[in-house]
DNA sequence: CGAGAAGTGGGTAAATGTGGGGAATAGTCC
DNA sequence: GGACTATTCCCCACATTTACCCACTTCTCG
């Protein structure tokens, strides 16, 4: 399926559905305040509109130690769908459950573009000051900024490694 | 497919899809303002627009410490197509989306053919006054002018080290 | 040299991000 | 059940950043 996004973010292309286009793009430091708010950077949120038709996310963990965010079509896409491939008794499945679906909050931004993040979720990624959000295809990460930090380095190794091979 | 660049700056030659002709030409040494805007060479926007339609590009970190910008569609055909052939979970994915596809952003130049680089690939290319524009085939480079003298010295030592052996 | 293109600097209005007050809601303890 | 507390939601006000515009200098080329 093919359309246009009308959004000045965004390519003013073409795109093939979940193939060839990055929805969500670049890397925003916003803090979040007393009450544990965080703005959602306005980009992200036009995203969210313009393509996915209204500024819900399914937020949850993720294992490498930041949150996910997922537009709802995209979460059931892909975390969803792709978890019920697999058997009920599988232990990947079980522990994939357990970790990544069980604690997923549907956030909506107030009239500010905040969104208030459960305590459970703020104190596993670390949430206090500092947060960044960064881009993916069809999702976008949740991080505490040292953390990030210390992740890229890891990135870093795992890059000069190469690619795996197929 | 052939096709003729009608642009004062390249070589008004006929050349094949991908192949032969060298897109952006040139080394360019323009100078960034208090704002963070810098002006994309006049014959690199030439080029995009003549070869790619618009004068959009995506821009991103590279592992040698400057930024890469790409037309969309080289972005989508090199580095998105080239990653999405991995699965979601896969930790080289992980990490490659996380260093080059998450910090990436679309910049379209301005009426005076500036763009605005965001904070955080500025501070990661060390960029802050003096900027230079290196052609590439199909995507430009953007460098620190110490930084890249820096890296040329040391791309000699790799030159003549010899090319890899097959 | 003169004209046009390229590159640079700055002002202003709109958009974005941040802080905080108070009403509504839920939850808890006597 | 009723009062108290804590949390969430909704609103307004302000600081900062960005987009857009205009003016000017420098460079290039005939």
């Amino acid at each position: 399926m093919w359309g246009i996004v009308p959004c000045k973010y965004l390519h003013n292309f073409p795109f093939r559905e979940g193939v060839g286009r990055q929805m969500f793009q670049g890397e925003h430091k916003n803090t979040m305040d007393a009450k544990g708010r965080v703005n959602v950077p306005a980009s992200f949120r036009e995203t969210l509109r313009a393509r996915y038709g209204d500024e819900q996310v399914v937020v949850t963990r993720d294992y490498d130690g930041c949150l996910h965010a997922y537009p709802p079509k995209e979460w059931d896409r892909r975390v969803l769908a792709n978890m019920q491939k697999l058997d009920f008794n599988d232990p990947w499945r079980r522990s994939y459950e357990r970790f990544v679906v069980s604690p997923a909050v549907t956030c909506v931004p107030d009239k500010q573009g905040r969104i208030l993040l459960p305590l459970s979720l703020r104190s596993f990624a670390d949430l206090d000051k500092s947060v960044l959000f960064a881009g993916g295809a069809g999702h976008f990460e949740i991080w505490d900024i040292t953390r990030r930090e210390a992740q890229l380095e890891q990135d870093l190794v795992m890059l000069r490694s190469g690619p795996p091979q197929p």
